[in-house]
DNA sequence: GACTTTTTTTAACATTTGGTAAAAAATGAA
DNA sequence: TTCATTTTTTACCAAATGTTAAAAAAAGTC
């Protein structure tokens, strides 16, 4: 049990037995189908999660549009952070690509643990580090990187989410329109 | 002595005397003048830095080109993030645009100071929090608006920036080359 | 299976931004 | 100041991406 969420964490701090059994009883199972809602527009995102299976897509609205922040990989916690870190309504919205299985931690909850065992403090400020630093990289990809090698890259990085995710989402996660997309994908399709 | 930083931090978390008193040991000033660099490419970067005065710019070579990741605010942290965090080269580069003083600590000593005083873990997981919210506004922007916007809502933000900072480093920040960057002041100068 | 709805693709044209080159302006150094 | 260097601007053309509209394909529903 927490096989995948232990692994996870290791990386980022040897944690003992004390600090597991803190954190047990403070852990829900959630089940989502695909299409639910892990956060809605205006909500306060109260539960940090992390993906046991499937794909959750943080997005917004703009203007009409749907703007993709994230795909979630497998094994990450995801969450509308602005909406959790200050516990405001949320813009982010979060809802299931497919059938999820998620490990969620409440907000006061995790508050509570962190304040309670300093490694675990350090396991946060652990992530948001590496999340800062990803995210750095996908504003170089913006800057540097025309949309079709954007394109190549996420299709070498995450290969498996073109099985799960429909194109448009992709899309606007690329910060391109789906035609864009379409076209870019049959360029590629020819001449490799 | 040290107001601005304490304000600043003061802001994610309420630090008391000891606190204080620990930290004051581990900081030392460090002045640059302009052009000085604060990290060089494929050096490790071994201290964060709280801008007390003056403007670093936090950049990398692409293809001969500088790409600008940051440009520092007054009263915020500064580090090239990958190379603190992992103690590794860095790819980044910081240099001083301006003359500098700045409030320096190694990165062993906040290591120390982290594994010694929850509230300290605390203070580097909540600004680590809101430079992560904070990129993710910058990448919206890169997918909602186009260039001009991008450059308005800049000088709405940093008015004093634009005094200091030559255009070219502003144009990289924005995405866009110093070309367009030009072509872009002059029709906003025309039209509002 | 037939029908409806959603997603993806295609096309033509418009807009934004980049690339190259060179002039103009600003800055720095002797 | 004068000269050299760097930065900013201008212009023209090319490339990338957006916009609008519609067709094709896929997915969902009864």
């Amino acid at each position: 049990m927490y096989k995948d969420l232990k692994q996870f964490v290791s990386q980022f701090a040897d944690l003992g037995q004390a600090e597991w059994e803190a954190v047990m009883p403070l852990i829900e199972t959630r089940e989502l189908r695909k299409n639910d809602y892990f956060v809605r527009e205006g909500e306060v995102a109260r539960y940090i999660s992390f993906t046991q299976s499937g794909y959750l897509r943080v997005f917004y609205n703009h203007d009409g549009d749907e703007i993709t922040r994230d795909i979630s990989p497998l094994h990450t916690f995801v969450t509308a952070l602005p909406s959790f870190v200050s516990q405001t309504p949320s813009y982010e919205i979060i809802q299931a690509i497919t059938d999820c299985e998620l490990f969620v931690i409440y907000h006061d909850n995790l508050e509570f643990l962190y304040d309670s065992y300093s490694n675990w403090q350090r396991v946060g400020r652990r992530v948001m580090e590496e999340m800062f630093v990803q995210t750095q990289s996908r504003i170089y990809a913006f800057i540097t990187q025309p949309a079709e090698v954007r394109y190549k890259e996420m299709m070498k990085q995450f290969p498996d989410i073109f099985q799960h995710v429909p194109l448009q989402y992709i899309a606007s996660y690329l910060g391109i329109t789906s035609q864009s997309l379409s076209r870019l994908r049959r360029s590629v399709q020819f001449d490799g």
